[in-house]
DNA sequence: CAATGATTTAACAATGCTGTTAAACAATAA
DNA sequence: TTATTGTTTAACAGCATTGTTAAATCATTG
């Protein structure tokens, strides 16, 4: 009844597969139920709705985005060393959450109505903790050490590159075939470029052997 | 009979549409039977099955995607002309096809095996016709004319910027209830932006100035 | 006109889905 | 033991889905 039930945790879990694999609409309550081994009525026992379950999973992951996006936005470091800890703790969130994107991608589009208990959280981020930052990016912008550039533009392109690495990774797979090895591979060298990407569009070109040499 | 049938092509449009907005597995075939005006046994009577009426429509975007990439892939220009043709002609492709990345994802991830009918053009565009640009592109690299860079995420960082912008309208729209002049402002920002950062990642940072002055 | 074939309709079969419910079962406390 | 309470099962209702089919309609051509 705690939340340690053996029933109850094994039809989340199952749930919280089945979603990433087959989005929301797609995972029936019955393959969720198969999964967990248990019968499909078990399922509406404990959840009532699959939406209901469905927020649970959903719930869990999104509190691990905020706790990321908190983290990513607290230090009080350079730039440039807030441009590493940006693409780096993106990118290891991303690799336990590599389905996380497509999932949100899908509900944004098909029924966002189920995003907007999100919306508090989402806009503290985004107009608190950005703002901080946003204040010391056009001053360092005015002072010549970055290029300029809009802050949305820049929020944008760091996000996306980080998450198109995920979003194409069922067509590396399924489309052109690559097998697990070449795809930790291909994650791997896309960070050194995204890194090289941004730095050479914020600082120039030699960035990124500045960074090498550091460390 | 001779394919400017009406029913057959009201069908077809429907389904089109339908596809676009809701994926493959969530438009059914009695929604597009609605709503193109037909009982939906008059679909089935067209094209048998919903997966035939899929791979029409999707013959008939992929036939475009071929068209744009060859037309991307055939001029003899400099490489920073290219790159401007390349992000230009993708764009304007996506524009017109704005739900087709999202729908390509989707069938990549969940069925993979309708994309099979496409390998062979894919490997054309990739071996055939990316080889000939990568040489040259290879030579410029030792000739000092652009930064290194590995060609294949080359490749991909300019697919993916430009696909993200598409993929991310429906969250613009549904999570931060943008309007659709706002969207083609943000759209066309990112356009610029994107050029900026490739060119940044390429040529340095005064490529974007060099371009503006040229026209 | 008649007949041939293409198109359209309406009803139906088979399946799978979400969610409910009554009854069986298990554990535990009185 | 007997209630009580929480858990599990099996069967079912109601609906939507894909696909079929036999009959009705329409058009065309001999």
């Amino acid at each position: 009844m705690n939340g340690h039930n053996n029933t109850e945790q094994a039809i989340l879990e199952a749930a919280e597969s089945l979603f990433f694999e087959k989005g929301y609409k797609l995972a029936t309550t019955t393959a969720i139920a198969a999964r967990a081994g248990v019968t499909h009525a078990m399922l509406h026992y404990y959840f009532r709705t699959k939406e209901q379950i469905f927020l649970k999973v959903l719930d869990k992951n999104m509190n691990g985005l905020f706790d990321m996006m908190h983290t990513v936005m607290s230090p009080e470091l350079t730039f440039s060393e807030i441009l590493v800890e940006v693409v780096n703790l993106n990118y290891t969130f991303l690799a336990s959450h590599s389905q996380l994107p497509a999932l949100l991608f899908e509900i944004a589009g098909t029924c966002p109505e189920m995003l907007t208990r999100y919306k508090d959280r989402s806009r503290e981020v985004l107009d608190v903790e950005l703002r901080r930052h946003r204040d010391r990016f056009e001053r360092e912008v005015k002072a010549g050490t970055i290029s300029p550039i809009d802050p949305f533009q820049l929020v944008f392109m760091i996000l996306s590159m980080n998450l198109s690495t995920y979003l194409a990774l069922p067509v590396m797979r399924n489309v052109f075939g690559m097998d697990e090895d070449r795809i930790t591979a291909f994650i791997e060298e896309r960070r050194g470029e995204i890194m090289r990407t941004l730095s050479a569009r914020l600082f120039g070109n030699d960035f990124s052997e500045r960074q090498t040499e550091k460390k």
